[in-house]
DNA sequence: AAAATTAAGTCAATAATACTGACGTATTAT
DNA sequence: ATAATACGTCAGTATTATTGACTTAATTTT
């Protein structure tokens, strides 16, 4: 194996780990609430994206409907997540977090951003530069315009 | 939320579409031989770790016999992994890739590879450098032994 | 040599997450 | 009026994973 196939493995495991321990803490706490990752990432994106549709977390979470179905009912009858109508389309439903939904997620994603923190800190801020922009190149092009939105403004919304 | 919330927001961003981007590719791979990511991990780390027994698959996998079972199974009924015992410890099943399961194995890292070496390629060294020891420091203590397995004698086994 | 441990394989029952494909209804756009 | 969109829901299925228990074979410990 050639020293180029041998860190392009590494950089396959390093992901391969990363993601499956940074994942693995709030899978912990998910299992109290007897939801799953698929909860999460629900609960997730609507905390980032206030007033998110359906469709809109369809095309994020690149999930069918009837899946997307299943994790947001048991939500919004748990009451973790709320739905109104779109005033101006009155099809629509806008979603939010319930202050319920909002503390389970801060508790998911301040255990998460530790771990970042934490990895962050021993680096400099060349060494992290270079970890986002490697992630965003590993990306598809059409999820990337998600990324950058947040990304350019700075602030993001 | 603060400056620093949203940058960390953002690193968990970049790690759930980096990873499910990277995995996607060699998923429409899977689908063509009725596998599943399960499949390609196992393909994936007996390729990496000729000989590796069971229970060393069970602890870098982290999932249950009875999982690895299945997989396992099939991947041996239908001959993309091999299994000898060995010499030393009549108990032990050393597991290597056949030419099918090296052909496999070679077709879906050569993709993931792609990513990972065009990502590679318009970065310096230095951005290089950042996302590979973030990325460790994301890895808990334990799989960070493997990690550095590799790591520390350069080109590995 | 007997007892304990380890490695592997297997059983049954279950759960979580996802899929395909279709259909109905309300609302908005053409 | 007709078409398109947004949402919700149906039925049936697949994959990946779980827990817990048990057996067999081989090795290690006492």
């Amino acid at each position: 194996m050639s020293l180029r196939d041998e860190e392009l493995r590494q950089a396959i495991e390093l992901l391969f780990f990363a993601y499956r321990d940074f994942t693995g803490e709030a899978d912990a706490i998910l299992r109290d609430y007897e939801f799953g990752r698929a909860h999460h990432r629900v609960i997730y994106f609507i905390g980032r994206n206030p007033e998110i549709t359906v469709t809109q977390l369809l095309v994020i979470l690149k999930i069918t409907k009837q899946s997307l179905a299943r994790v947001l009912g048991q939500l919004l009858y748990e009451g973790f997540v709320e739905q109104k109508t779109d005033a101006a389309d009155r099809r629509r439903r806008l979603h939010v977090l319930t202050q319920k939904g909002a503390e389970l997620d801060s508790r998911l994603t301040t255990r998460q951003s530790h771990r970042i923190a934490s990895a962050y800190a021993t680096a400099g801020s060349q060494a992290i530069g270079g970890f986002r922009q490697i992630l965003r190149s590993i990306i598809n092009q059409e999820d990337r315009e998600y990324v950058d939105s947040f990304f350019d403004d700075g602030l993001g919304k």
